[in-house]
DNA sequence: ATACTTTATTTAAACGTTTAAACAAAATTT
DNA sequence: AAATTTTGTTTAAACGTTTAAATAAAGTAT
């Protein structure tokens, strides 16, 4: 428990009767080689002894380093973003590293204020969770030398840093799982947007569809990203009139399966017998639905520990390589028990 | 969008003709009278123009103001944490703070690390969601004379600064709409622990049960706040075994909630025409049970605005007036239709 | 015309570090 | 013994601000 008056490097030069560069010195490792162990011993000992503890903004001041990284997210309130910001802080924290966090709701708007706000404050490093149409700040940021690395969303045609999940693979799994189950005619509820993430999901559905020989016409749904609460309802309900012979449904985002699951208890859906439900990420509630799921779970800790690790060589070692890993999940089983 | 080499006062002092100072006092309005207008004016303009962003680390170490308030969670990956996180976060970007955030998984020694932290970076205010017998590390922090504000659980002996909601209220509250449910015979779930705000849901709980004339013995089950699968599962077999007649259950956080939930699928319940349930704190899945659920909503946005409210009230003014603010919640339904 | 006030601005120190360069003393080489 | 190298430490400037105090110029009173 630091004391009152905040110790700094001149008093323990005082104590130790030596000038504070030696201090700092010291107490960095700086020239080990040229400093007499007993002084350095000394110092060390009176600066444990008043519990020395640097200041960051004279030093953040004098060095450019803050030591601080920023995190930027969709929307903490998400339990997506928030996984994601936990895994990212637990990998953070170990390095003496603060963590910045903001939520840019899908704004370009909120996003470069959040940036802005970041680069003011002089972090050195961030994680971002990029919006739509957000490439060229992405490249403003690259630009001005800042590490980076974009996390989750990324854009095909840029060399940006970036570790994120393999959605191609993930929805393409999916089906072929959905077909293992002896499903036939599957409906895909996904987003109605450009971000890339979301056209590699809708991809990786429709490419593993026409491999098994089915139909996608008039089963793709896309809502808007806003007002989900009517609009899920409105894709269910067109989905199921157009579609008769529908015996499950792909999820392509938590949130989209929450309110599939919604709707089918609402509506009293036969589910799985009738219609099998697919689910995205890992969510706790899964299995509090009346019957047990499948679901396509990101490999969260990998993806945070990766861009932390990386994010960490870059700060150390600035304009390195650029890295872009695309980490593959696997489908889980929820396990609740189908009850009737 | 910030340009690559920043600028700084010196730089605008320049191009005005001008001295550094005077650029700083016009920038931070000081001496307004004292200033020609027109002088002010173009220095105003010419920063404004150069796009000029104060160096926080500068600014922070002569002022000893960071601009900076941290936040100490339970844990970020809890949506309660999260959603909180966010409420707070609206509230504090707006006064051009920035967020740090930290979760101490209701450890003390992780608590006391991220203090030490967040002092050490001069946070200039500290929201404290505090784990149990932090009470020295707390009065710690308000020697030192930093503003902080408490929230979520407090210390009803301790003249801290706090605002949370009222549990003792809350539990009641529950009891008495159970009753006037017609249940007769209530079971309680909650945790196993000597948090005060757990101590008061039990309190809230018992009191009303004894106006009621209900019995409570045999039917309070205090779980350990780790392990929770398992304990959870063995207390819901206890409580329904010890008490063949129960007809409803509270419990005392959402997560338990949950977990009630996930045994009531598995265990096939009759939720609710035998047993009602009902949970605390808002959780958007409560709806995808099969039936409908009155659950006890805390009063999130109040308490974090709040909060942060008073947090900058004290940091603008410190060693004012200490706040105790115990806010109150209400019931709300869960949607879902009964699926039969 | 001199003294005092007011107005507008500058000087310089300070915040707590880091770090290149200078320095002094001791050890080694010539 | 003088010159050189090595060892251990200090000096002083710098990072980008803020702010008390000093200063200069202009205006007002005597």
């Amino acid at each position: 428990m630091s004391k009152k008056g905040k110790v700094k490097l001149s008093d323990i030069a005082k104590e130790a009767e030596v000038s504070i560069a030696l201090v700092s010195y010291v107490l960095n490792n700086q020239h080990p080689d040229r400093i007499k162990k007993e002084t350095a011993a000394r110092i060390k000992k009176i600066a444990a002894k008043l519990n020395y503890r640097p200041n960051p903004l004279a030093k953040g001041l004098r060095t450019r380093k803050s030591n601080a990284i920023g995190l930027v997210l969709a929307d903490l309130a998400n339990p997506f973003s928030a996984q994601i910001a936990r895994i990212i802080e637990d990998n953070v924290i170990g390095s003496d590293y603060i963590l910045l966090i903001g939520s840019m709701d899908e704004s370009i708007v909120k996003f470069r204020k959040l940036i802005d706000t970041f680069i003011g404050h002089h972090v050195d490093g961030l994680i971002i969770v990029s919006p739509e149409y957000s490439k060229k700040e992405i490249k403003a940021i690259q630009k001005q030398g800042i590490p980076y690395v974009l996390i989750d969303r990324y854009f095909p045609d840029q060399p940006f840093n970036f570790v994120g999940n393999d959605n191609y693979f993930a929805t393409h799994a999916c089906v072929q799982r959905l077909v293992t189950n002896g499903r036939k005619s599957i409906g895909f509820i996904t987003h109605d947007t450009d971000y890339f993430h979301f056209s590699e999901r809708k991809r990786g559905f429709e490419s593993a569809c026409r491999e098994q020989g089915i139909q996608t016409e008039g089963r793709v749904m896309e809502v808007a990203l806003s007002g989900l609460k009517t609009n899920v309802k409105k894709a269910m309900d067109t989905l199921l009139a157009n579609n008769p012979d529908l015996d499950a449904i792909l999820f392509s985002t938590s949130v989209l399966t929450l309110y599939g699951l919604k709707y089918a208890v609402r509506n009293q859906l036969n589910v799985p017998e009738q219609i099998e439900f697919m689910g995205f990420d890992q969510a706790e509630y899964y299995d509090i639905f009346s019957s047990p799921m499948t679901y396509y779970e990101q490999p969260l800790e990998e993806i945070g520990k990766k861009a932390v690790d990386f994010l960490m060589l870059e700060i150390d070692n600035p304009g390195g390589q650029t890295i872009q890993e695309i980490v593959k999940g696997s489908l889980k089983e929820a396990v609740a028990p189908i009850v009737r």
